[in-house]
RNA sequence: GGAGAGAUGGCAGAGUGGUCGAAUGCACCGGUCUUGAAAACCGGCAAGGAUGCAAGUCCUUCCAGGGUUCGAAUCCCUGUCUCUCCGCCA
């Protein structure tokens, strides 16, 4: 949600955002309806003043009470007509503001699409094979670790069905993530509710724009959640929080489900793309000043796993045109996956402002001045984990088929140091 | 699924028709005391909005939505959620 005095004071920064984003400006028509808006409100404050004067009134005297009780059922009236106008032009306010995106930072380069995203950081060499290397797809059923066929029996496609070591590799991932996220960069480790109530995804800008990409559950209306920014983010949604426990950061594993109603025809098969899949995910509730330092400290984060598992990446900075609804600044993470020779998100790394606290009223308070105002919420994956199992699959392939484990990983794996069909070696 | 209870400020918890935005305690903030800290004592402490240069003034909010009334945290109706007990269950 924005701030409409904000947008009152800087209509064109507001306007240009937009325009940056391929949308239509409004600030005008917005700024329109809020006047209309206060109109209404100012002269009904004014008679419910007067009408609570003539209550008050009526406990001292008991004369008039029938020309009070007129009077007051007169400006009841004219109180009534305005409340519904004014509601009337904050409802159609607020169902503008609902569906308009975050404003972007000035940094977010101008792009219509993923190909105008810049990359501003590679790390890592591409190893050389020599023997054309296989997919994941190919290599896990081939070793009879990866069971889609079963998983399209029992619930259609995009979803998999993971096996013995493979499911042991996915484990051990989870361990080995959480443990870098909490243990070495301070994020309080959570587990948190799969399903969500409308409230805490329109907290976080899933709705209500974006039904359609969710699943919805006939239990209460509850919702499966796409991702648990949702939960961590609204861990503190309607409270205020103490300025001295900022920033709070927080880490957790959840399955994340999708509807993918856009994404009919790519990738279909294995994990790239599923309709439930792992992720690790990292949030941080910040001072407003702090959050590009706070977002830096996440890919910091991110990166220092990757370069533990020695997966070469990339960090690309999304344009204007690829940005999601919530985020003024994302940076993507990608890693190498060889066997389609090219590099694939793997984490996304944003910068909401304070789009998502207005949304949800979470608000830092300064005790000592008695200040109140709004955090920056940022988050991150940390790291999706089929789409890291398709690099380490790929990028630790040997020419027989078999994988070898990241060194990193053996004590998260039970000491396993190699995947070969099915059975240690 | 059956039976009952409840929803009040950051938390706990009073308050059954008229200065109640709301006692009290805890927490929090400021101060006194202390070498420092603790304790004790003194003071402060809800949020949102409108208006104004400001001081201030006004409006709204005691789960949500309706209703009764000149007046509702308090009475009535509906909804939502929570808790306890029983049953079932990982």
């Amino acid at each position: 949600m924005h701030d409409i005095k904000f947008i009152k004071k800087n209509p064109l920064v507001f306007d240009d955002s937009l325009k940056k984003r391929n949308l239509q400006p409004c600030s005008s028509k917005i700024i329109k309806i809020h006047n209309e808006y206060l109109e209404h409100l100012n002269l009904k404050q004014k008679l419910l003043e007067e009408k609570n004067s003539l209550s008050k009134s009526f406990v001292r005297k008991k004369d008039n009470v029938e020309s009070i009780k007129k009077l007051v059922y007169e400006l009841k009236a004219k109180i009534d007509n305005l409340t519904d106008l004014a509601e009337l032009k904050l409802n159609e306010l607020n169902e503008l503001m609902m569906f308009l995106p975050n404003i972007l930072s000035k940094n977010v380069p101008r792009g219509d699409s993923e190909k105008d995203n810049k990359i501003i950081k590679e790390h890592g060499e591409i190893k050389n094979f020599n023997f054309k290397p296989k997919n994941h797809l190919e290599l896990a059923e081939n070793l009879g670790l990866l069971d889609y066929k079963k998983a399209i029996k029992i619930s259609g496609s995009r979803f998999s069905i993971l096996k013995s070591d493979l499911a042991k590799l996915h484990r051990g991932l989870i361990n080995f993530l959480l443990d870098n996220n909490s243990l070495e960069f301070g994020f309080e480790e959570y587990v948190v509710p799969e399903l969500v109530k409308s409230e805490a995804l329109e907290g976080t800008g899933q709705l209500p724009k974006f039904e359609e990409d969710l699943f919805k559950t006939n239990f209460n209306n509850l919702y499966l959640i796409p991702t648990s920014e949702v939960p961590l983010t609204n861990l503190n949604r309607e409270s205020i929080i103490n300025k001295k426990d900022i920033p709070l950061k927080y880490t957790t594993f959840t399955n994340c489900f999708r509807a993918e109603a856009g994404a009919s025809g790519t990738d279909t098969k294995g994990l790239m793309r599923e309709h439930q899949f792992g992720k690790v995910e990292l949030v941080t509730i910040s001072e407003p000043h702090k959050s590009e330092s706070e977002l830096n400290n996440m890919i910091s984060c991110v990166e220092n796993i990757l370069k533990k598992l020695s997966i070469p990446y990339r960090i690309v900075e999304l344009c204007s045109g690829d940005i999601g609804f919530s985020s003024s600044y994302t940076l993507d993470i990608e890693i190498w996956m060889p066997g389609q020779n090219k590099y694939r998100e793997v984490s996304s790394c944003s910068n909401c402002t304070d789009f998502q606290s207005r949304r949800m009223k979470m608000r830092i308070k300064n005790f000592e001045n008695g200040e109140i105002y709004y955090p920056h919420t940022l988050n991150g994956s940390s790291l999706a984990i089929g789409r890291l199992l398709i690099s380490i699959l790929e990028n630790y392939q040997n020419e027989d088929g078999t994988i070898k484990i990241p060194p990193i990983l053996k004590d998260y794996t039970n000491g396993l140091s190699i995947i070969s069909n099915g059975k240690k070696i």
